[in-house]
DNA sequence: CCACTTCTTTACCGATCGGTTGGATTTTAG
DNA sequence: CTAAAATCCAACCGATCGGTAAAGAAGTGG
């Protein structure tokens, strides 16, 4: 956010003016107005004002506005949506789950943030222009799912799970959860009630 | 979608020339447009060329954009959405629960549609010029959460739940599972894959 | 110091945005 | 038949869209 801030030395000091900004603190001002506008709804104005510089900066260090965002998106995945890479490391699948309900439930409901997934409404719909980064995200989306299919799957073999578990079902479940727990959040739902929700979720758990 | 088709006889004919599109028709196309593209993502263009219509006509006939949607949506209830108050008129609670699963399920994978939920997808972020619109469908979902929530709170009272039922956590429970059908259907889900899921959120139904 | 490289700034590009104007056209009312 | 009313069409409005050109500013390597 701030201009001040010095830029940190970089690996490998090139010759040049050195950018006047932190990459990574832009970045994060971006994947916020990203998270709460969309990729078409936030504008470049919107981006730049956000980020604390102007437009020519921008595309130097991101190429154009689907990279940003791109970037943004993975930032997204090593910060809010950390949880999940977490949640797969659990060791038992009952824990895997309810990390992901619970971490579902914080990341989207953090009052620091503008609400809901960014995976979910960054690019659920577009008009046709911007169709090639909404099937980047449903590409992501569903890689997200087959993640959390494999760990489950991963589970049943070693018997951490019945061995009847439909655990592609299963899978989908959890994160059909998570994404309607994100919608809820974007429409106000509170922290305590979607944690309910997670609860609940969990109740058929299969032993 | 035909031009050819003649106008009815409206109930109160006017003086001056009668539209030469069935206004109906055009809502239709209109509510396809954004429930594909979003409130913000149609363009006046994509809309009135789907529309078969120009631009006056579709501001003569519906005021603006904004109102084009807010009509939109409104026959997106009394059309793919109309499972939802056939599910509150059903006489147990069990059965309310399985039409709004499997209604939702029918509905964002009908592949006559462009797949996914309108009330989830048509404004659930916006730019800052289309708050009014984002939070008026915030409203709307949020109305139809404690519509869900009435009913269930009747059937308890009827006995036809559990007295200790937590209706509110089941109403909400409920609706994010169906919007997280909509959010997976949007990315491509099979409609067998999530009446599966449908199957599962129902497992725990409370005796 | 100088030459060079890179970033920052301002101002601008064509295209598209939502919305409207004015006139031709088609109807009803009298 | 004429006057009034409403629709349809083409063309246009200022504003904003994503993206860029050109020149000044601030560093590095020699």
């Amino acid at each position: 956010m701030s201009l001040s801030t010095p830029t940190k030395a970089p690996a490998t000091p090139r010759a040049g003016r050195p950018r006047s900004f932190d990459r990574e603190e832009a970045l994060d001002a971006a994947m916020h107005v990203f998270w709460r506008q969309g990729y078409e709804g936030a504008s470049l104005t919107a981006l730049t004002e956000a980020m604390g510089i102007n437009r020519p900066s921008l595309y130097a260090a991101f190429g154009d506005k689907a990279g940003l965002f791109r970037e943004a998106v993975a930032r997204y995945g090593t910060g809010p949506g950390r949880y999940i890479r977490r949640a797969l490391g659990q060791p038992r699948a009952r824990q895997v789950a309810e990390m992901l309900l619970r971490g579902a439930v914080a990341s989207a409901t953090d009052l620091a943030s503008p609400g809901g997934c960014l995976w979910v409404q960054g690019a659920l719909v577009t008009s046709t222009e911007g169709e090639m980064i909404r099937t980047e995200m449903m590409a992501l989306r569903n890689a997200g799912t087959t993640q959390i299919q494999d760990r489950l799957d991963r589970a049943r073999r070693e018997g951490d799970l019945p061995a009847a578990t439909d655990v592609q079902t299963l899978a989908l479940f959890l994160v059909s959860v998570m994404n309607g727990i994100a919608v809820q959040a974007s429409s106000g739902r509170s922290r305590e009630a979607l944690n309910s929700v997670a609860d609940y979720a969990l109740k058929s758990w299969p032993v």
